[in-house]
DNA sequence: GTTTTTGTTGATTGACGAGTCAATAAACTT
DNA sequence: AAGTTTATTGACTCGTCAATCAACAAAAAC
Protein backbone atom coordinates (compact mmCIF):
# COMPACT_ATOMS: atom_id res chain seq x y z
CA UNK A 1 0.00 0.00 0.00
CA UNK A 2 2.82 2.41 -0.79
CA UNK A 3 1.50 5.81 -0.21
CA UNK A 4 3.48 8.53 -2.29
CA UNK A 5 5.41 11.24 -1.25
CA UNK A 6 6.69 9.14 2.37
CA UNK A 7 10.50 10.59 1.75
CA UNK A 8 10.03 13.73 3.92
CA UNK A 9 8.20 12.03 6.48
CA UNK A 10 9.76 8.97 6.93
CA UNK A 11 13.35 11.73 6.74
CA UNK A 12 11.34 13.67 9.48
CA UNK A 13 10.90 10.45 11.59
CA UNK A 14 14.37 9.36 11.53
CA UNK A 15 15.75 12.41 12.12
CA UNK A 16 13.49 12.66 15.32
CA UNK A 17 14.37 9.35 15.93
CA UNK A 18 17.83 9.56 15.92
CA UNK A 19 18.19 12.53 18.43
CA UNK A 20 15.60 10.59 21.07
CA UNK A 21 18.02 7.42 20.67
CA UNK A 22 21.07 9.63 21.01
CA UNK A 23 19.75 11.03 23.89
CA UNK A 24 18.53 7.76 25.50
CA UNK A 25 21.72 6.22 25.31
CA UNK A 26 23.82 9.10 25.57
CA UNK A 27 26.20 8.35 23.24
CA UNK A 28 26.54 7.82 19.22
CA UNK A 29 26.51 4.14 19.89
CA UNK A 30 22.99 3.53 18.31
CA UNK A 31 21.68 1.37 16.05
CA UNK A 32 20.41 1.75 13.02
CA UNK A 33 17.57 -0.73 14.06
CA UNK A 34 17.40 0.71 17.03
CA UNK A 35 16.53 4.04 15.33
CA UNK A 36 14.35 2.65 12.30
CA UNK A 37 12.24 0.67 14.99
CA UNK A 38 11.52 3.61 17.00
CA UNK A 39 10.73 5.81 13.66
CA UNK A 40 8.42 2.81 12.76
CA UNK A 41 10.39 1.18 9.97
CA UNK A 42 13.00 -1.72 9.14
CA UNK A 43 16.31 -0.41 9.04
CA UNK A 44 16.70 -1.35 5.28
CA UNK A 45 13.72 1.41 4.72
CA UNK A 46 16.28 3.73 6.84
CA UNK A 47 19.45 3.26 4.66
CA UNK A 48 17.26 3.36 1.60
CA UNK A 49 16.82 7.21 2.62
CA UNK A 50 19.71 8.16 4.10
CA UNK A 51 22.16 6.09 3.09
CA UNK A 52 24.41 5.89 5.72
CA UNK A 53 24.52 6.16 9.37
CA UNK A 54 26.77 9.11 9.44
CA UNK A 55 23.80 11.37 7.12
CA UNK A 56 21.07 10.30 9.91
CA UNK A 57 23.95 11.75 12.24
CA UNK A 58 24.16 14.53 10.46
CA UNK A 59 20.55 15.61 9.39
CA UNK A 60 19.79 15.32 12.64
CA UNK A 61 22.32 17.99 13.63
CA UNK A 62 21.55 20.16 11.36
CA UNK A 63 17.79 19.45 13.39
CA UNK A 64 19.14 20.26 16.01
CA UNK A 65 20.80 23.76 15.19
CA UNK A 66 17.70 24.70 13.23
CA UNK A 67 15.62 24.50 16.15
CA UNK A 68 17.46 26.34 18.26
CA UNK A 69 18.39 28.93 15.53
CA UNK A 70 14.27 28.83 15.04
CA UNK A 71 13.58 29.44 19.10
CA UNK A 72 16.23 32.59 19.03
CA UNK A 73 14.33 33.64 15.96
CA UNK A 74 11.05 33.59 17.77
CA UNK A 75 12.39 35.32 20.95
CA UNK A 76 14.27 37.92 19.34
CA UNK A 77 10.34 39.22 17.02
CA UNK A 78 9.14 40.30 20.79
CA UNK A 79 12.41 41.66 22.09
CA UNK A 80 13.10 45.79 21.81
CA UNK A 81 15.60 47.72 21.96
CA UNK A 82 19.77 46.40 22.23
CA UNK A 83 19.41 44.88 26.19
CA UNK A 84 15.94 43.29 25.82
CA UNK A 85 17.85 41.58 22.23
CA UNK A 86 20.85 40.27 24.52
CA UNK A 87 18.23 38.81 26.99
CA UNK A 88 16.25 37.33 24.79
CA UNK A 89 19.20 35.63 23.13
CA UNK A 90 20.52 34.02 26.75
CA UNK A 91 17.08 32.65 27.40
CA UNK A 92 16.77 30.75 24.19
CA UNK A 93 20.12 29.38 24.83
CA UNK A 94 18.94 27.97 28.13
CA UNK A 95 15.88 26.99 28.02
CA UNK A 96 13.88 24.22 29.18
CA UNK A 97 13.81 22.65 25.28
CA UNK A 98 17.63 23.16 25.12
CA UNK A 99 17.94 20.90 28.51
CA UNK A 100 15.80 17.85 27.45
CA UNK A 101 17.44 14.73 27.75
CA UNK A 102 17.63 14.27 23.31
CA UNK A 103 19.38 17.67 22.98
CA UNK A 104 21.57 17.62 25.62
CA UNK A 105 23.04 14.16 24.14
CA UNK A 106 22.72 15.68 20.91
CA UNK A 107 24.70 18.78 21.74
CA UNK A 108 27.54 16.95 23.94
CA UNK A 109 28.12 13.79 20.96
CA UNK A 110 27.95 16.76 18.20
CA UNK A 111 30.58 18.46 20.04
CA UNK A 112 32.99 15.08 19.85
CA UNK A 113 31.75 14.45 16.24
CA UNK A 114 33.06 17.80 14.93
CA UNK A 115 36.26 16.39 15.77
CA UNK A 116 36.52 14.40 12.98
CA UNK A 117 33.76 14.84 10.52
CA UNK A 118 34.43 18.11 8.73
CA UNK A 119 30.87 18.54 8.02
CA UNK A 120 29.87 18.28 11.52
CA UNK A 121 32.78 20.98 12.30
CA UNK A 122 31.73 23.13 9.64
CA UNK A 123 27.50 22.88 10.97
CA UNK A 124 29.02 24.07 14.73
CA UNK A 125 31.05 26.68 13.23
CA UNK A 126 27.68 28.67 11.36
CA UNK A 127 26.22 27.84 14.77
CA UNK A 128 28.86 29.54 16.45
CA UNK A 129 28.58 32.74 13.64
CA UNK A 130 24.81 33.53 14.21
CA UNK A 131 25.68 33.20 17.62
CA UNK A 132 28.32 35.63 17.56
CA UNK A 133 26.68 37.84 15.61
CA UNK A 134 23.28 38.50 17.27
CA UNK A 135 25.20 39.04 20.08
CA UNK A 136 27.09 41.71 18.49
CA UNK A 137 23.29 43.40 16.96
CA UNK A 138 23.19 43.81 20.67
CA UNK A 139 26.57 44.47 22.08
CA UNK A 140 27.37 47.26 19.34
CA UNK A 141 25.08 50.06 20.87
CA UNK A 142 25.74 49.39 23.80
CA UNK A 143 29.71 48.43 23.93
CA UNK A 144 30.94 50.38 20.93
CA UNK A 145 33.87 49.32 19.67
CA UNK A 146 34.10 46.53 22.90
CA UNK A 147 31.58 45.00 21.30
CA UNK A 148 33.56 42.31 19.61
CA UNK A 149 35.51 41.18 22.70
CA UNK A 150 32.27 41.11 24.63
CA UNK A 151 30.74 38.57 22.75
CA UNK A 152 34.08 36.69 22.27
CA UNK A 153 33.46 36.02 25.80
CA UNK A 154 29.84 35.63 26.57
CA UNK A 155 29.70 33.26 23.57
CA UNK A 156 32.33 31.20 25.21
CA UNK A 157 30.61 31.67 28.69
CA UNK A 158 26.86 30.27 27.29
CA UNK A 159 28.87 27.37 25.80
CA UNK A 160 30.56 26.95 29.40
CA UNK A 161 27.51 27.41 31.41
CA UNK A 162 25.31 25.13 29.17
CA UNK A 163 28.52 22.27 29.71
CA UNK A 164 27.90 22.83 33.88
CA UNK A 165 24.36 22.94 34.26
CA UNK A 166 24.14 19.74 32.25
CA UNK A 167 26.88 17.58 33.70
CA UNK A 168 26.02 19.09 37.35
CA UNK A 169 24.05 16.35 39.24
CA UNK A 170 20.51 17.72 40.33
CA UNK A 171 18.36 19.46 37.51
CA UNK A 172 19.83 22.24 35.23
CA UNK A 173 18.55 25.94 36.12
CA UNK A 174 18.86 27.54 32.96
CA UNK A 175 17.29 30.85 35.10
CA UNK A 176 20.98 31.04 37.39
CA UNK A 177 22.81 30.26 34.20
CA UNK A 178 21.22 33.17 32.67
CA UNK A 179 21.49 35.22 35.75
CA UNK A 180 25.79 34.56 35.85
CA UNK A 181 25.46 35.41 31.75
CA UNK A 182 23.80 38.63 32.79
CA UNK A 183 26.35 39.65 35.83
CA UNK A 184 29.72 38.87 33.29
CA UNK A 185 27.72 41.28 30.45
CA UNK A 186 26.62 44.37 33.09
CA UNK A 187 30.37 43.90 34.75
CA UNK A 188 31.65 44.45 31.14
CA UNK A 189 29.42 46.84 30.05
CA UNK A 190 30.17 49.10 32.80
CA UNK A 191 33.92 48.22 33.83
CA UNK A 192 34.82 49.61 30.24
CA UNK A 193 38.11 48.25 29.64
CA UNK A 194 39.59 47.49 32.87
CA UNK B 1 60.28 -15.05 30.68
CA UNK B 2 57.85 -13.53 33.31
CA UNK B 3 59.45 -10.83 35.00
CA UNK B 4 57.70 -9.99 38.03
CA UNK B 5 56.08 -6.58 39.07
CA UNK B 6 54.68 -5.63 35.53
CA UNK B 7 51.42 -5.07 36.58
CA UNK B 8 51.90 -1.39 37.58
CA UNK B 9 54.17 -0.99 34.10
CA UNK B 10 51.50 -2.55 31.48
CA UNK B 11 48.88 -1.10 33.89
CA UNK B 12 50.49 2.53 32.87
CA UNK B 13 51.52 1.52 29.11
CA UNK B 14 47.63 1.05 28.49
CA UNK B 15 46.21 4.10 29.99
CA UNK B 16 48.25 6.11 27.98
CA UNK B 17 47.88 3.98 25.30
CA UNK B 18 44.02 4.46 25.61
CA UNK B 19 44.46 7.95 25.83
CA UNK B 20 46.58 8.02 22.90
CA UNK B 21 43.99 5.82 20.86
CA UNK B 22 40.99 7.95 21.95
CA UNK B 23 42.67 11.11 20.70
CA UNK B 24 43.76 9.68 17.34
CA UNK B 25 40.13 8.19 16.30
CA UNK B 26 38.50 11.30 18.13
CA UNK B 27 35.54 8.82 19.86
CA UNK B 28 35.19 6.57 22.44
CA UNK B 29 34.64 4.17 19.70
CA UNK B 30 38.82 2.65 20.17
CA UNK B 31 38.65 -1.43 20.52
CA UNK B 32 41.00 -3.17 23.19
CA UNK B 33 42.84 -4.64 20.64
CA UNK B 34 44.14 -1.15 19.15
CA UNK B 35 44.75 -0.03 22.65
CA UNK B 36 46.71 -3.25 23.68
CA UNK B 37 48.85 -3.41 20.35
CA UNK B 38 49.90 0.46 20.41
CA UNK B 39 50.57 -0.58 24.59
CA UNK B 40 52.80 -3.43 23.45
CA UNK B 41 51.08 -6.37 24.28
CA UNK B 42 47.58 -8.61 23.52
CA UNK B 43 44.27 -7.61 23.84
CA UNK B 44 44.25 -10.57 26.28
CA UNK B 45 46.67 -9.10 28.40
CA UNK B 46 44.68 -5.86 28.40
CA UNK B 47 41.64 -7.79 29.82
CA UNK B 48 43.74 -9.43 32.06
CA UNK B 49 44.79 -6.44 33.65
CA UNK B 50 41.93 -4.00 33.99
CA UNK B 51 38.91 -6.87 33.04
CA UNK B 52 37.04 -4.46 31.05
CA UNK B 53 37.24 -1.83 28.57
CA UNK B 54 35.28 0.63 30.96
CA UNK B 55 37.66 0.23 33.66
CA UNK B 56 40.23 1.45 30.95
CA UNK B 57 38.72 4.27 30.05
CA UNK B 58 37.79 5.08 33.84
CA UNK B 59 41.78 4.80 34.38
CA UNK B 60 42.40 6.72 31.66
CA UNK B 61 40.03 9.94 33.20
CA UNK B 62 41.70 9.84 36.37
CA UNK B 63 44.90 9.91 35.25
CA UNK B 64 44.30 13.11 32.48
CA UNK B 65 42.86 14.77 35.93
CA UNK B 66 45.46 13.97 37.78
CA UNK B 67 47.71 15.63 34.63
CA UNK B 68 46.11 18.26 35.37
CA UNK B 69 45.69 18.23 38.92
CA UNK B 70 49.47 18.46 39.33
CA UNK B 71 50.09 21.17 36.42
CA UNK B 72 47.90 23.45 38.49
CA UNK B 73 49.61 22.59 41.63
CA UNK B 74 53.01 23.32 40.18
CA UNK B 75 52.29 26.68 38.77
CA UNK B 76 50.69 27.49 42.45
CA UNK B 77 53.54 26.65 43.69
CA UNK B 78 55.50 29.82 42.14
CA UNK B 79 52.77 31.88 42.38
CA UNK B 80 52.45 34.20 44.70
CA UNK B 81 49.42 36.41 45.77
CA UNK B 82 45.94 35.85 45.22
CA UNK B 83 46.46 37.53 41.26
CA UNK B 84 49.07 35.60 40.37
CA UNK B 85 47.40 32.65 42.20
CA UNK B 86 44.46 33.35 40.05
CA UNK B 87 46.76 33.68 36.88
CA UNK B 88 48.55 30.43 37.23
CA UNK B 89 45.10 27.98 37.12
CA UNK B 90 44.33 29.86 34.34
CA UNK B 91 47.64 29.47 32.80
CA UNK B 92 47.20 25.60 33.54
CA UNK B 93 44.06 25.06 32.12
CA UNK B 94 44.56 26.89 28.82
CA UNK B 95 48.53 24.89 28.59
CA UNK B 96 49.54 23.93 25.92
CA UNK B 97 49.43 20.14 26.86
CA UNK B 98 45.99 20.52 27.23
CA UNK B 99 45.57 21.41 23.83
CA UNK B 100 47.22 17.90 22.92
CA UNK B 101 45.39 15.54 20.70
CA UNK B 102 44.47 12.86 23.32
CA UNK B 103 43.88 15.39 26.09
CA UNK B 104 40.82 17.11 23.82
CA UNK B 105 39.71 13.91 22.72
CA UNK B 106 39.89 12.69 26.15
CA UNK B 107 37.51 15.72 27.85
CA UNK B 108 35.13 15.84 24.90
CA UNK B 109 34.65 12.26 25.51
CA UNK B 110 34.54 12.46 29.18
CA UNK B 111 31.76 14.87 29.18
CA UNK B 112 30.30 11.95 27.03
CA UNK B 113 30.52 9.38 29.08
CA UNK B 114 29.64 11.26 32.06
CA UNK B 115 26.31 11.26 31.10
CA UNK B 116 25.53 7.64 31.60
CA UNK B 117 28.89 6.20 33.79
CA UNK B 118 28.18 7.61 37.08
CA UNK B 119 31.66 6.93 38.31
CA UNK B 120 33.11 9.25 35.02
CA UNK B 121 30.51 12.16 36.56
CA UNK B 122 32.08 11.72 40.17
CA UNK B 123 35.48 12.36 38.81
CA UNK B 124 34.01 15.37 37.04
CA UNK B 125 32.69 16.12 39.90
CA UNK B 126 35.79 16.09 41.74
CA UNK B 127 37.85 18.29 39.25
CA UNK B 128 35.40 20.94 39.16
CA UNK B 129 35.61 21.15 43.04
CA UNK B 130 39.13 21.47 42.92
CA UNK B 131 39.06 24.22 40.04
CA UNK B 132 36.34 25.88 42.28
CA UNK B 133 38.28 25.99 45.62
CA UNK B 134 41.40 26.81 43.89
CA UNK B 135 39.62 29.52 42.27
CA UNK B 136 37.88 30.64 45.69
CA UNK B 137 41.23 30.66 47.68
CA UNK B 138 42.66 33.43 44.99
CA UNK B 139 39.31 35.36 45.13
CA UNK B 140 38.39 35.42 48.75
CA UNK B 141 40.99 38.15 49.65
CA UNK B 142 40.16 40.28 46.18
CA UNK B 143 36.14 39.74 45.92
CA UNK B 144 35.32 39.45 49.59
CA UNK B 145 31.76 37.98 49.71
CA UNK B 146 31.06 38.07 46.10
CA UNK B 147 33.67 35.40 45.73
CA UNK B 148 31.46 32.76 45.25
CA UNK B 149 29.70 34.00 42.23
CA UNK B 150 32.95 35.36 40.37
CA UNK B 151 34.43 31.62 40.75
CA UNK B 152 31.02 30.05 39.33
CA UNK B 153 30.53 32.39 36.14
CA UNK B 154 35.03 32.08 36.03
CA UNK B 155 34.79 27.93 36.00
CA UNK B 156 32.29 27.76 33.26
CA UNK B 157 33.93 30.81 31.13
CA UNK B 158 37.05 28.38 31.30
CA UNK B 159 35.25 25.51 30.03
CA UNK B 160 33.19 27.40 27.49
CA UNK B 161 36.90 28.81 26.18
CA UNK B 162 38.66 25.66 25.91
CA UNK B 163 35.68 24.30 24.15
CA UNK B 164 35.44 27.07 21.38
CA UNK B 165 39.52 26.56 20.83
CA UNK B 166 39.43 22.92 20.69
CA UNK B 167 36.69 23.22 17.73
CA UNK B 168 37.58 26.36 16.30
CA UNK B 169 39.72 25.67 12.58
CA UNK B 170 42.59 26.99 13.21
CA UNK B 171 44.93 26.14 16.07
CA UNK B 172 43.94 26.64 19.63
CA UNK B 173 45.24 29.98 21.14
CA UNK B 174 45.87 29.43 24.61
CA UNK B 175 46.95 32.81 25.36
CA UNK B 176 43.84 34.14 24.17
CA UNK B 177 41.81 32.65 26.14
CA UNK B 178 43.96 33.67 29.33
CA UNK B 179 43.31 36.79 27.98
CA UNK B 180 39.80 36.58 28.19
CA UNK B 181 39.29 35.05 31.81
CA UNK B 182 41.37 37.98 33.10
CA UNK B 183 39.21 40.69 31.41
CA UNK B 184 36.21 38.58 32.83
CA UNK B 185 38.49 38.68 36.21
CA UNK B 186 39.00 42.26 35.78
CA UNK B 187 35.67 43.39 35.09
CA UNK B 188 33.76 41.66 38.13
CA UNK B 189 36.19 42.72 40.81
CA UNK B 190 36.68 46.49 39.42
CA UNK B 191 32.24 46.52 38.89
CA UNK B 192 31.21 45.51 41.91
CA UNK B 193 27.65 44.27 41.84
CA UNK B 194 27.31 45.86 38.94
C1' DG C 1 -1.90 -2.49 -19.85
C1' DT C 2 2.67 -2.70 -19.65
C1' DT C 3 6.65 -0.22 -18.02
C1' DT C 4 8.68 2.69 -14.67
C1' DT C 5 9.00 4.78 -10.39
C1' DT C 6 8.38 4.75 -5.37
C1' DG C 7 7.84 2.32 -0.99
C1' DT C 8 8.95 -1.52 1.78
C1' DT C 9 11.04 -5.47 4.15
C1' DG C 10 13.12 -10.21 5.40
C1' DA C 11 17.11 -12.34 4.77
C1' DT C 12 21.82 -12.27 4.05
C1' DT C 13 26.63 -10.86 3.85
C1' DG C 14 30.84 -9.80 5.62
C1' DA C 15 33.17 -7.99 9.03
C1' DC C 16 34.49 -6.87 13.57
C1' DG C 17 34.87 -6.92 18.62
C1' DA C 18 34.50 -7.83 23.87
C1' DG C 19 35.52 -11.07 26.85
C1' DT C 20 36.91 -16.11 28.07
C1' DC C 21 39.87 -20.12 28.21
C1' DA C 22 43.39 -23.32 27.97
C1' DA C 23 48.00 -23.71 27.69
C1' DT C 24 52.91 -22.33 28.31
C1' DA C 25 56.56 -20.59 30.98
C1' DA C 26 59.22 -18.30 34.35
C1' DA C 27 59.76 -16.92 38.81
C1' DC C 28 58.99 -17.23 43.94
C1' DT C 29 57.67 -20.33 48.19
C1' DT C 30 58.17 -24.05 51.25
C1' DA D 1 61.42 -30.56 43.98
C1' DA D 2 56.80 -29.93 44.25
C1' DG D 3 53.42 -26.43 44.39
C1' DT D 4 51.88 -21.76 43.83
C1' DT D 5 51.65 -17.35 41.95
C1' DT D 6 52.42 -14.11 38.06
C1' DA D 7 52.93 -13.14 33.12
C1' DT D 8 51.48 -13.98 28.61
C1' DT D 9 49.08 -15.17 24.34
C1' DG D 10 46.57 -17.72 20.38
C1' DA D 11 42.41 -19.46 19.59
C1' DC D 12 37.75 -19.31 20.31
C1' DT D 13 32.84 -18.02 21.54
C1' DC D 14 29.09 -15.45 20.98
C1' DG D 15 27.22 -11.64 19.72
C1' DT D 16 26.46 -7.41 17.04
C1' DC D 17 25.87 -4.40 13.25
C1' DA D 18 26.23 -1.57 8.82
C1' DA D 19 25.12 -2.16 4.45
C1' DT D 20 23.23 -4.83 0.43
C1' DC D 21 19.96 -7.55 -2.19
C1' DA D 22 16.14 -9.79 -3.98
C1' DA D 23 11.55 -9.62 -3.99
C1' DC D 24 6.93 -7.85 -3.53
C1' DA D 25 3.36 -4.19 -3.97
C1' DA D 26 1.11 -0.17 -5.48
C1' DA D 27 0.83 4.00 -7.89
C1' DA D 28 2.04 6.83 -12.01
C1' DA D 29 3.37 7.35 -16.70
C1' DC D 30 3.15 6.18 -21.33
Amino acid sequence: MPKLGMEPIRKAALVKATIVEIGRVGSLDVTVSQIAKRAGMSSALAHHYFGSKEEMFLAAMRHILTLYGAEVRGALTLAHGPEQRLHAVLAASFSAANFRREAVGAWLNFWVLAQTVPEAKRLLAVYQRRLRSNLLAGLRPLAGDRAETVANGLGALIDGLYLREVLKSGAPDGRAAVATALAYLNSQLQGGDA
